[in-house]
RNA sequence: GGCCCCAUCGUCUAGGUAGGUCUAGGACACCGGGUUUUCAACCCGGCAACAGGGGUUCAAAUCCCCUUGGGGCUACCA
């Protein structure tokens, strides 16, 4: 099954061989949470390698010991899972070319190094950071883009043993070729050719601390793992050539793979599609609190007022938790980016492998909502958009509200118990059959959250139920309303048996008697038993109760605001 | 600043590689109407785009150039 796409408008000496197998890889740094764009780059790989029949692997590049946090692997490695990412070869699941976390294949960039080093296709280099900056400074100041010198004669390893015993950084560079333009042949974009002295000149492939860099890193993996497709950020455009040239240094005759850079998805809160969104926009939100108390919401989000105060000055963020148990203390939404945010918020998974699939591609024809296996099947690279694109969430929820519509019942079901766990709702307690009766009643919900939150009510005491101040002003002390509530729970506790026909024709026919629409009788009921006018079908949630809790619920209701008079 | 990428309705996009069939199609959003026991959903209708300027050509959304605009990179981050 391999592709046999249009490569002819590539045919030249570096893709003489196509290669047969498709082999991809998603290399992420575990830095945190899978985001969006992470996840669509993880998407497009594997598609790429299903519709083919190839193979997908996950890579864990961690080589930036001060990023890296310890769980953030296993993040992304359940982000994948829950959006139905499997790989065949990574973390967990072994392969023949392992180890796939990158601070565990130190011997190979060592061996790598070692090898240009004694070719003279690499050199050892002493400067700090610090000098480095000021060099770089240099440059700016006088308007020229920064090279870095290559010395005349490169250093020797008693040199190195100089530098060191001094204590200076000893750091490995790549002596990039600088005689012929390096060229890239873009599978979406076509040829690019880049000018080696513009790149930065030579880059350092070993860090001081004796890790490799991201370039250098990747190119040996990729060679490794025998990866033929690598489809990334436009991020990385820039990297590429650097890269082949080391590729070409390392592995001369073999073929590079061939290289896909995606467009970059943008935020519609404006901006980039960045994690630093969230912070922000609770920042904002805590700013318009016109007296807000620092001391309170600080100790909500676990932190000092001291760091609180800090944040709001812009200077630090606080963790996650933090943020998230403050913005839900002062009930403000924060914009949805790493993928748990939208399993937080009700998505199902299926809308977003569809959603994200066509940010940035499409199948040629007026398809839309898709599920997996068909967008597997409809999969192209060369189809790939090149511009940009946004993220909107006003269409995700439109897909997600389709994908409700159409997934099977019984997936449907498990990924609404998972969410109703993770956000530890009272609507938990249904049993499987009474919570696949609630979603069917939902019809038309747009996301889990429509559904938790009109059909939580049947979950909780019926003294706990908080009603909601405008819909008591609107329906209860308006139109009679209380009235009619007294009028329906004596024709209710009349019923027997309570059945849902039943119930409709009592109030059906109350709103007859009474010359008004069914709504004028139904909303009373409805904010007697759940506190706002937001609810399941009446009919169905009267049933869902049952009889006493229903009486009980309208009793209530009639003690607490019947003192408080009609209106007009 | 330098280098690189990109440019069709508000948004995602089809059409562009083989110029005429494009009075530019679809979806989301929006507006109007309908349905209705709440919210949502649903049904019908509507609004709405080839960034600007030069070429090439009988003919340009489509090919070329310039301008403008957006984005990326310019690390001992990936």
């Amino acid at each position: 099954m391999a592709y046999f796409g249009d490569f002819q408008r590539f045919a030249d000496e570096e893709f003489s061989t196509v290669p047969e197998k498709v082999v991809t890889r998603f290399a992420p740094s575990p830095t945190g949470y899978l985001h969006v764009g992470g996840a669509r780059t993880a998407l497009f790989n594997w598609l790429w390698a299903r519709r083919s029949g190839g193979t997908f692997i996950l890579r864990i590049e961690d080589t930036d010991l001060k990023r890296n946090t310890p769980t953030a692997m296993r993040q992304v490695m359940q982000d994948l899972r829950w959006l139905g990412i499997e790989w065949d070869e990574g973390p967990e699941v072994g392969g023949p070319n392992g180890p796939y976390l990158q601070s565990e294949r130190l011997d190979f960039y060592n061996r790598y190094a070692r090898q240009l080093l004694d070719a003279g296709q690499a050199y050892y280099c002493f400067e700090t950071s610090e000098e480095l900056d000021v060099m770089r400074a240099q440059a700016e100041a006088q308007k020229k883009g920064f090279i870095y010198p290559r010395p005349e004669r490169f250093p020797s390893e008693r040199d190195v043993e100089k530098a060191r015993a001094e204590g200076r950084p000893v750091t490995v560079r790549f002596a990039l070729p600088m005689e012929k333009p390096l060229v890239v042949n873009d599978l979406i974009r076509g040829r690019i050719s880049f000018h080696p002295a513009e790149l930065g000149g030579d880059f350092i492939i070993l860090k001081s601390d004796g890790f490799p860099t991201y370039n250098f890193a990747c190119v040996v993996d990729d060679y490794h793992m025998q990866i033929t497709y690598v489809i990334r950020g436009q991020e990385h455009l820039m990297n590429t050539p650097g890269q082949k040239a080391l590729w070409e240094a390392l592995f001369p005759g073999s073929p590079t793979p061939h290289y896909t850079h995606m467009s970059v998805t943008v935020s519609d809160t404006g901006g980039k599609l960045s994690k630093r969104e969230r912070p922000q926009t609770l920042r904002a939100a805590i700013e318009k609190v016109p007296d807000v108390d620092i001391e309170k919401l600080a100790e909500v989000g676990g932190i000092t007022a001291g760091v609180l105060r800090s944040f709001l000055r812009g200077e630090t963020t606080p963790d996650i938790p933090a943020i998230e148990a403050m913005a839900n203390h002062l009930g403000v939404r924060l914009p949805e980016i790493n993928i748990v945010d939208f399993f937080r918020s009700g998505y199902l998974p299926e809308t977003m492998v569809n959603f994200l699939a066509l940010l940035g591609w499409n199948p040629g024809d007026q398809r839309e909502i898709m599920a997996v296996d068909e967008l597997v099947r409809s999969f192209d690279l060369m189809r790939l958009t090149k511009s940009n694109s946004l993220f909107d969430r006003k269409k995700l929820l439109a897909f997600n509200t389709e994908h409700l519509r159409i997934e099977p019942p019984q997936k449907v079901l498990q990924h609404c118990k998972a969410y109703l766990r993770e956000v530890g709702s009272p609507v938990q307690q249904a049993d499987d059959a009474t919570l696949a009766r609630i979603i069917k009643l939902c019809e038309g919900a747009r996301t889990f959250e429509d559904i938790e939150r009109k059909s939580t009510f049947v979950f909780v005491d019926d003294r706990q139920i908080e009603f909601e101040e405008k819909a008591v002003q609107k329906v209860l002390f308006k139109d009679h309303g209380l009235e009619i509530l007294g009028q329906v729970r004596q024709k209710l506790a009349a019923l027997d048996p309570l059945t849902e026909q039943g119930i409709e024709e009592m109030l059906r026919g109350l709103a007859e008697e009474r010359q008004v629409g069914l709504g004028k009788v139904a909303q009373p009921l409805r904010v007697a038993l759940c506190g706002t006018t937001i609810s399941l079908p009446i009919f169905d949630s009267v049933s869902l109760l049952g009889r006493e809790r229903t009486l009980r619920r309208i009793d209530l209701t009639l003690e607490r605001f019947g003192a408080q008079g009609q209106a007009p």
